[in-house]
DNA sequence: TCTGGGGTCCTATTCCTA
DNA sequence: TCTGTAGGAATAGGACCC
């Protein structure tokens, strides 16, 4: 393991390029996580279809037991098909706190073995072990030992793939899960590891939709060439492939489907971007309802900002209508900004110049094109106040200093908004989030600052119906 | 059957500027 | 000053992942 002096970031690829013949990466994938959590939690759950996610009309299945996979269904499906399905299955509502520190358990274990650990999502991860042999033992040892850890100290189950590159690992580690259908749930053997001598029989007979990268749309592309398993794929000739599914992705794909995959472990991935979006119980037409419901997205996506100390200089809106189409409107800004009110003079116009006749089923808020944030004090050059566009008596605070005139109206609400901001921020450090925040989002309940999570799988209650509160429903 | 919420990455097009 | 061009940035959409 290297240390990159210019990030500072380590990842694996710093052993010799990342297209070692000897690197032993490690996926570790959780079994039917959110489930199995609140099984642990709640033990009469223990042998029920337990399906975690969103219960109401709108609603997806996030996780979901064996038990209930043993019906036909698995994440993403509608809540009304999994319903349909298996009447008797128990709907939970998640709790993405509790998964969270769930998942800071898993990541303790997995670092206390290798410091090259890249979490994936909070029941996934890869593994570099190439470094830790000599003290661990081989990768499958390592696996084992991994999982009953996992077992003991969790007392939850996962599945562990070891290959040569990530996508090997990864596929191996689903090998190795278990598996469930109308017959009946067959444990996995709960470790699989594909040698390199291996790897391309391995991977030859995978469907295509197996590899990382091919979804849907790929999938029929690809089936209109003939080619359904990763092996079709490696014999087709590259220009076809890319002229199918484009030069990156076929190029891309092309490498994976001959088991060529260098891409390193890489801990501390930097966010790319922040934001939150929320579907409707029911479609909304009205201009000021869409206004109210943008005003907690973006404080919390602002708020979300400021806590990983960054500022964007993109604000971008997404809306989906009643159809499904779904649109995105967005606007870059000179300078970075990260206060509530300066986001939502950006958001609130772009919503503005969004026709709404269709109604609207998904409003979101997602801010990117980040740069750290910026406090200092802006000098300018002329020192003359007036001929600076400060008129006579203006006081200027620490952030004062740069002329009004000229400047972007957005920046002069960012500008006199900061210092408030990091007071807001302050006071919910020391009182808690519901303390204090923008008078638009006291509601019935008081002060609510939305976290991430809170509206993970679609809207509570079904259209017609008064909000359910109850956290387990059946029918 | 009718589709969540958090993201990343790629591509095509348009706009701006040198 | 006008025009063509090329490259980069911005914008929008879409595919994909968990």
């Amino acid at each position: 393991v290297v240390e990159d002096a210019g990030s500072g970031r380590r990842s694996s690829a710093d052993h010799d390029g990342g297209a070692s013949a000897d690197r032993v990466i490690l996926h570790v994938d959780m079994d039917a996580f959110f489930a199995s959590v609140e099984v642990l939690d709640d033990p009469a759950l223990l042998g029920l279809p337990v399906i975690v996610g969103g219960a109401g009309a709108r609603g997806v299945v996030a996780a979901c037991t064996y038990e209930a996979r043993m019906f036909g269904i698995h994440s993403a499906m509608p809540s009304g098909v999994a319903r349909r399905l298996c009447p008797s299955a128990v709907f939970v509502h998640g709790r993405f706190e509790r998964y969270s520190e769930e998942s800071k358990r898993l990541h303790a274990i997995l670092d206390s073995i290798s410091p090259l650990v890249e979490g994936i999502s909070l029941d996934e991860a890869f593994v570099d072990v190439t470094g830790v042999r000599h003290l661990l033992g081989d990768g499958a040892t390592i696996a084992e030992r991994i999982r009953f850890r996992v077992a003991s100290e969790m007392r939850l189950s996962c599945s562990v793939g070891v290959g040569r590159s990530k996508l090997v690992a990864k596929l191996a580690s689903k090998a190795a899960k278990p598996v469930a259908d109308r017959n009946g749930v067959r444990p996995g053997r709960g470790v699989v590891v594909v040698p390199e001598s291996e790897e391309l029989e391995f991977l030859h007979a995978l469907p295509v939709q197996a590899l990382w990268g091919v979804g849907r749309a790929t999938g029929r592309r690809l089936e209109g060439l003939g080619v359904t398993t990763v092996g079709d794929m490696a014999a087709l000739p590259l220009g076809t492939l890319e002229r199918a599914v484009g030069a990156a992705v076929g190029g891309h794909l092309a490498r994976l489907s001959r088991g060529d995959d260098p891409r390193p472990v890489v801990p501390e991935r930097a966010a790319k971007s922040i934001g939150h979006e929320e579907t409707f119980a029911r479609d909304i037409w009205d201009r000021t309802e869409l206004h109210r419901r943008l005003a907690p997205m973006v404080e919390a996506s602002a708020n979300a900002l400021r806590r990983s100390d960054l500022a964007a200089r993109t604000v971008s809106i997404k809306v989906r209508y009643a159809d499904f189409t779904t649109i995105t409107r967005s606007h870059s800004l000179k300078v970075p900004i990260d206060a509530g009110p300066a986001v939502a003079a950006v958001a609130g116009a772009l919503l503005d110049s969004v026709d709404l006749s269709l109604g609207i089923r998904l409003l979101g808020v997602s801010l990117s094109g980040f740069g750290q944030r910026d406090r200092g004090v802006q000098l300018t050059f002329d020192l003359d106040p007036e001929r600076a566009g400060l008129g006579k008596g203006d006081s200027v605070g620490r952030e004062g200093g740069a002329p009004e005139q000229g400047r972007d109206p957005i920046e002069t609400v960012q500008r006199s908004w900061e210092s408030v901001s990091d007071a807001l921020d302050a006071i919910r450090a020391r009182y808690g989030d519901s303390s204090v925040g923008p008078a638009s989002l006291v509601g019935a309940e008081g002060l609510r600052i939305r976290r991430r999570g809170d509206a993970q799988w679609g809207p509570r209650a079904l259209p017609g119906r008064s909000e359910g509160d109850d956290r387990r429903t059946t029918e």
